[in-house]
DNA sequence: TTTTTTTTATACCGATTGGTATATTTTTTT
DNA sequence: AAAAAAATATACCAATCGGTATAAAAAAAA
């Protein structure tokens, strides 16, 4: 059973989570957290450290439901070409998905966390890394699997790829026109049919 | 002559625009400004209305760097086509540019002002519009000039374009990696070559 | 050069910032 | 149910926030 201690971290997390993603670090205060959560300030500190504490375990909760759900979202895929194109697939909607996440928080965190003092570019940075791994994976089992060509590199195509969606991801979110998701995703899907497949 | 005011304003924004961008609006505090200008702040609100109107102007600052630095970038092509793939060999090396203005601008502060109250994105919003309708008035010239082919659709390209770089930039800025900016301008290049070009 | 206007510095404003000591309340353990 | 432990609320802290009234200084106009 979850201590009380516990299951109101958790709580002030997912009250505080989308918060610290719109409106970035700096931007949300303290009085933010209490009026959202519904708790004093002294309640706040008694379960994190500091501000900057708390922002990490939003972020880190935030990129727990992100990567969980694209791996939810690949399981309906059986081979490792169908994984891939699903992950695609994902952001495709990804305007459904990020909007209940207070918008994207890898391109928000990651831009906002830039050039300041606390240490959340480094979370974002294990984040990229560790998903354009994934990608990178995926592609040498979908090569194993003879259902892409031998000679792609996959950590040149994830990099390709993550970075062809983070532009989209911007783009939709300071444009709010989500044609832009459609654009990307559909265009990263004709490469993978042309260029990857075998 | 300019006045001694105007002179002043221009040097506030001048001192100030680089630490709008990489802090972003709201860790930029009005010490930062009258530390990084050597004035009080009588004389920075004597100058400025408040806060956001110098963000703006500071912003504006950066649009007219970088548009003109662009602009003087393609002087060096003839036709049409040479300065598309100028504008990619700009951005080839948006590393050193975007230095000594605290960043991309665009991504920054785009991504700073959104879900925010000041007007800072509609001011972004403007400046993408308007460049992509400077690409996409460039394939115009480029097919009237019989460089690209007819059926390509100015639009769309520059769509993508100024997508892929965004995602570029945001990447070499998190993760600290120009490779990011190297790849993707070689990579767009190449679509020119392969499929604009006639 | 004197007067007028503009610009800047000083000193202040109330509000809010992140954070904390302590008392009270609520859980948990015994 | 009583005692111990943990969590929360209250009240406070100094520092800083963005902004302003006013007086001194500097520039422009006369």
């Amino acid at each position: 059973m979850l201590t009380k201690a516990a299951k109101t971290s958790k709580m002030i997390i997912e009250k505080v989570a989308p918060i610290f993603t719109s409106k970035g670090y700096s931007a949300t205060s303290m009085s933010d957290i209490t009026q959202a959560t519904g708790l004093t300030k002294g309640a706040i500190y008694g379960n994190f450290e500091n501000k900057e504490q708390l922002a990490i375990a939003a972020f880190q909760k935030n990129m727990n439901d992100l990567l969980k759900q694209i791996a939810k979202h690949q399981e309906k895929g059986k081979t490792p070409l169908q994984k891939l194109y699903l992950i695609t697939d994902f952001y495709r909607h990804y305007d459904q998905f990020s909007k209940h996440l207070g918008g994207c928080p890898i391109l928000n965190v990651g831009v906002d966390s830039n050039n300041q003092e606390n240490h959340l570019l480094e979370h974002v940075q294990a984040v990229i890394t560790r998903t354009q791994h994934t990608i990178s994976k995926l592609v040498a089992l979908a090569q194993a699997a003879g259902e892409v060509k031998k000679n792609i590199d996959g950590d040149t195509f994830s990099k390709i790829l993550y970075t062809r969606i983070q532009g989209a991801v911007f783009m939709y979110q300071t444009m709010g026109d989500r044609n832009y998701l459609t654009e990307a995703t559909n265009n990263i899907d004709a490469i993978i049919t042309n260029e990857l497949k075998s």
